[in-house]
Order: structure tokens, then sequence, then C-alpha cells
DNA sequence: AAGAATTAGTCAGTGCACTGAGCATTTTCC
DNA sequence: GGAAAATGCTCAGTGCACTGACTAATTCTT
């Protein structure tokens, strides 16, 4: 059997789209904040006080995945954890001043950051291309969700 | 500063579609084996007795992490690495009898897990995908290639 | 031919992401 | 009210992916 074409695996080309992704974020909006933990933050500000759980469902990160991250946020101290008076299984979660003003910060960086990493595709392709991942994520999600 | 919508981020998408392959991935065509993985193995078939260097650039993948996967797939017994006798910095690729065997039952599983995978989306749009991921990835790895 | 520069690979360190097992705390059901 | 089920989190283990520092081998330059 003859070698396949990676360039028709959309696995494969997912894959290199991260990459590429994550190497400009590190050169246009941050090398200490990691594109995961900008998506935590931003839930954060979103909805204040949530639990794990919650937060994982918001970001698509499975809870095991959400710890780490968390647990990197507050080490930075950029997050707050401590646990639910209310339900001693709940860890709540708000973010600091020092947190919601990285935020903003990283806000405007990753506007012009994906102005730039889209910058090959006209507006409208720009549009489908991110109507067709949506599409294409949400419906393998829902397979095992 | 207001939150975010991260369906509009083509980073948070990519994440999520990748995550979603991998899932898929591990349903329908193998626990074994990974994906990047695969591209290995199907790089090999495509050009036998290449270095790590070469293979890093066929499957985008730097060294290091090639080194990895390869070094997996050797304790595997799927690939063979010897020292190049006429370039000792080298090391030569090649796969192993059974190596070539699972390659060949791979490709079909990953063509019908393909299939699945982009069910949502009609043939049109499945050939603008992949386009589009590509244009965009092929841009990115260019600016720091 | 000797020293400098380049090239291939390895190694340590960090972070993302999953699974599966286990623990503690609710909640539910009798 | 107490056993069983469900829920939230943690922990260990594996794999992908990068950077930066290092080693060894080859090639280039003079």
């Amino acid at each position: 059997m003859a070698a396949v074409d990676l360039n028709t695996h959309p696995g494969h080309l997912a894959r290199r789209l991260q990459q590429a992704h994550s190497l400009l974020w590190g050169a246009m909006v941050s090398e200490e904040i990691t594109s995961p933990q900008f998506a935590v933050l931003n839930a954060l500000v979103e909805k204040p006080d949530i639990d794990q759980r919650t937060l994982s469902e918001h970001v698509h990160l499975d809870r095991s995945t959400i710890a780490d991250v968390v647990a990197r946020l507050v080490r930075r101290e950029l997050v707050e954890r401590v646990r639910d008076p209310h339900d001693g299984r709940r860890n709540v979660l708000k973010l600091s001043a020092e947190g919601a003003r990285l935020h903003r910060k990283l806000v405007t960086r990753t506007t012009r950051m994906n102005r730039v990493f889209l910058a090959p595709l006209d507006e409208d392709e720009q549009e489908t291309l991110l109507r067709l991942i949506g599409r294409v994520a949400d419906a393998a999600e829902e397979l095992r969700g």
C-alpha cells in the first residue's frame, strides 16, 4: 500500500494549525501566558465564581487538564481558588486584580494576533474557516460528549 | 474589558478540532499508535532511509519531538534506527516488516475515520476546509520557517 | 592541515491533554 | 437516618510539542 497524502488528513492539518498558532502566540501575545491559560482567564471574566467542572465545559478541556492549568494560574497569583463553603467538593475560582488587568492587556493583543494569523485569507474565507472548524468540532464533541 | 468570544479565535478552535480528532482516532483507528506516529510511518513508506531532520520537515515536527516519537516506534519495533556509516551525525530510519504491515492496516482505517470526522460538511465544504487550513498553516510556518 | 562554523542528535525543563484509579463530599432513595 | 449513587477533585501515568543548552561529527575557510 502506498503512502497517503497527509494534506488531505484533517487531523494532521489541525495539529499543524494549532502548532503554528502557538508559535505566533508566543511571539505576538505572551511568552508567559499560553492560549489555554488565556481561555481560562477569559471564561472567569465572563462567569466569575464558577467551579472547575463548569469551567472545563466552557473552555472544552477535561477536568484533569483544567486542574493543571488553574494550578499554574494560581501559582502566578492570577486566579484565586477556594473551597466552596456550601459544597465541600467544589473549588470556586475567581480572578485576582492582577489577573483581570492581564486579561485586559491580552485581549487587545490576541485581537491583533488573530488578524495577522488569518491575514492569508480574505474576509469571507476567514469567516468560512471559523464556521467550518466549529461545525466539525461541535459534531465530533457530540459523538462522545 | 469584557470577555471575548472564543469561537472567533482560530487558535482555540484549532485546539478543539485537534482534540476532537484525537479522541475519534483512539476510537476508530488505534489506541496504540497515535496520529503523529502514523504520520512518521507514512513518511517512511514514502521516503525510506531518511534521517530525523528530513523526517521532521516532512511531518512538520521539530527535532526533539521527532526524536521522542521515533524512540517510541523503535521501542515497539516498528522502525529501525541506525547510525549512518557515511555521516556519523545522522540516524537513518527505516520501517520494519511489522511497521509496514501496520501502516497498511491503518491507511484503510484512517480513510474511514476521516470520512466520519468530516461527515457534518458536504463535499465542497470539506475540500474548502482542508484548503483554508492548509493556507493559514503554510503562511504561519513561513513566518518563522 | 587547523580552527571556525554548521549540522544532527540528545537531554532537561515546561506545558498541554488525555485516561483510569482513587478520595471526599454531597445527594438520592429506601 | 443510613446505604448507595452521583459529583468534584486529585494523582499517576503516557504522549505530544516546544525551547535552550550541550555533544559529536562534518564541512568550510584560511
